[in-house]
RNA sequence: GGAGAGGUGGCUGAGUGGUCGAAAGCGGCGGUCUUGAAAACCGUUGAACCUCGCGGUUCCCAGGGUUCGAAUCCCUGCCUCUCCGCCA
């Protein structure tokens, strides 16, 4: 959500920024609804002021004896006026909400302008894929040699874009997570938490899946209806829904292993090969709840932590800021990272880490203290996956596999395998 | 699943249907005192919205209802706690 004063004050300048992600806010539409709703309270506000002082005057008059009736009488059918007035008004600020809670938070000023991944920005590499001596396989035809890698039977059991992982793989994404979790935790400063895989409709209006993107959910048939999970942020963002923090607890920084569940509508076709789009997998997702001033060095560090994990793994990515018009809805800037993959010959996303800046704070209407001001005020919110582990569990079959087809286990997930060497 | 109790400001906790946005205490903030601190004392202290301002509106878990008027009465839902049953 943005700020409401942007749109009632500045609304052809907030008009244009939107244009440059690829939104076109109907400027005279929202300046018409909000005239009405203006007129609206106004008329409402003065009823119910005027019922309010009448009920005092007549409690008044009661407790002094004086008959009542005459004013009964001049109140009467003011309590109707009111119920219509205040439905009329109920009637334009849904309309305003749901107006409002359509549109996309507004970029910072140093994303590229951009229509498409096309015109995303690479900041830097690091590492280099090893040359390889033989011909790469992709994980896929490594994993089903193996035998350790069953898209068949995820198929059998649910359908497509399921899998079973067995034996050595299932240990290795076990270890994936339990190093990143141990790194967090133990060198970056994040707290552990194991939260909800299911969440209320609140939770997800509050981090902005809801109401515009409920067709990538799935819901669960419960009543109230439930819905699974699509990452971690939801649950753990949403941990200061409707709060007042403390300066003293902030900065928030949290971290959760979770499965996350996407129904991946609009993507048929597209990555139909492999673990890379799965309808559920898993992730360590890093959450930071922040004062304003530091959202953007927060940002920084975020993502170095999730850099960190590939550094350690020792493979290779890179970095790019996405433009205007590849952000997601919420966001103001993101970093993708992405792992070179010798299977596709190509980098791809692995983890993605966003400043939401008060977008979501204010649908959750999350807040800090401000001992400057003595008021309330909206914190940022930041996220990002370190890492997605299904794609890291990928990246490190095929940036280590061997010519035999086996795959060497790297140094820092040794001691979570038995201290295993190799997966054969 | 059965029986009962309850949800009020940052926290604890009062609140006969009518100056109640709400006593009191704690906490926070400011001050007096003190070399400094503590203690004591005095004052102050919820949020959102409308308005240049005066001021106004809304909010006592949520949603309905009764009433001129609801934190207070009625209905529904959600959540918490206690006891019983079942259960990973």
């Amino acid at each position: 959500m943005l700020d409401p004063s942007l749109l009632k004050n500045d609304i052809d300048n907030t008009a244009e920024a939107l244009v440059s992600r690829g939104y076109n806010l109907d400027v005279d539409a929202f300046k018409a609804l909000e005239g009405r709703r203006k007129e609206q309270q106004t008329l409402t506000e003065s009823l119910q002021a005027m019922r309010n002082a009448r009920s005092k005057e007549i409690g008044r008059a009661k407790a002094e004896g004086e008959d009542i009736q005459p004013l009964l009488e001049e109140v009467a059918g003011l309590s109707d006026k009111i119920k219509q007035a205040e439905a009329a008004l109920n009637q334009i600020l849904v309309e305003l909400e749901d107006l409002q809670s359509a549109i996309p938070n507004l970029p910072h000023e140093s994303v590229p302008l951009g229509k498409s991944e096309d015109d995303n920005l690479e900041i830097r590499r690091w590492g280099e894929s090893k040359p390889n001596p033989f011909k790469p396989k992709d994980h896929v035809d490594l994993g089903q040699k193996l035998g350790l890698i069953d898209f068949d039977l995820g198929a059998k059991l649910t359908g497509s874009r399921f899998v079973v992982m067995k034996g050595a793989v299932a240990q290795l994404h076990r270890a994936l997570i339990q190093f990143m979790l141990d790194l967090h935790t133990d060198d970056h400063g994040y707290t552990e938490v194991n939260v909800p895989y299911l969440v209320n409709s609140e939770s997800l209006y509050g981090t902005g899946q809801l109401p515009k993107f409920e067709i990538d959910l799935f819901a669960v048939n419960s009543d109230p209806q439930y819905y699974l999970i699509p990452t971690a942020e939801v649950p753990v963002t949403n941990f200061v829904r409707n709060t007042i923090v403390d300066e003293s607890d902030l900065p928030l920084q949290m971290v959760a292993h979770t499965p996350c569940f996407r129904s991946e509508a609009g993507s048929y076709g597209k990555d139909t090969r492999g673990m890379i789009r799965q309808h559920q997998f898993e992730k360590v997702e890093l959450v930071q709840i922040v004062k304003p001033e530091n959202s953007y060095d927060a940002l920084e560090r975020l993502t170095g932590h999730a850099e960190k994990v590939l550094q350690l793994l020792e493979l290779p990515y890179r970095v790019v800021v996405l433009c205007t018009g590849d952000m997601g809805f919420g966001a103001a800037k993101t970093y993708d990272i992405e792992v070179w993959l010798p299977g596709q010959e190509r980098y791809r996303e692995i983890s993605s880490c966003s400043n939401l800046e008060a977008f979501q704070a204010r649908r959750m209407a999350a807040r800090w203290r401000n001992p400057e001001s003595g008021k309330p005020e909206l914190v940022h919110t930041l996220n990002g996956s370190a890492l997605a582990v299904g794609r890291t569990l990928v990246a490190v079959v095929e940036n280590y596999q061997q010519e035999d087809g086996t795959i060497t286990i790297p140094d820092v997930l040794r001691k979570y395998m038995g201290n295993k060497k190799i997966i054969k």
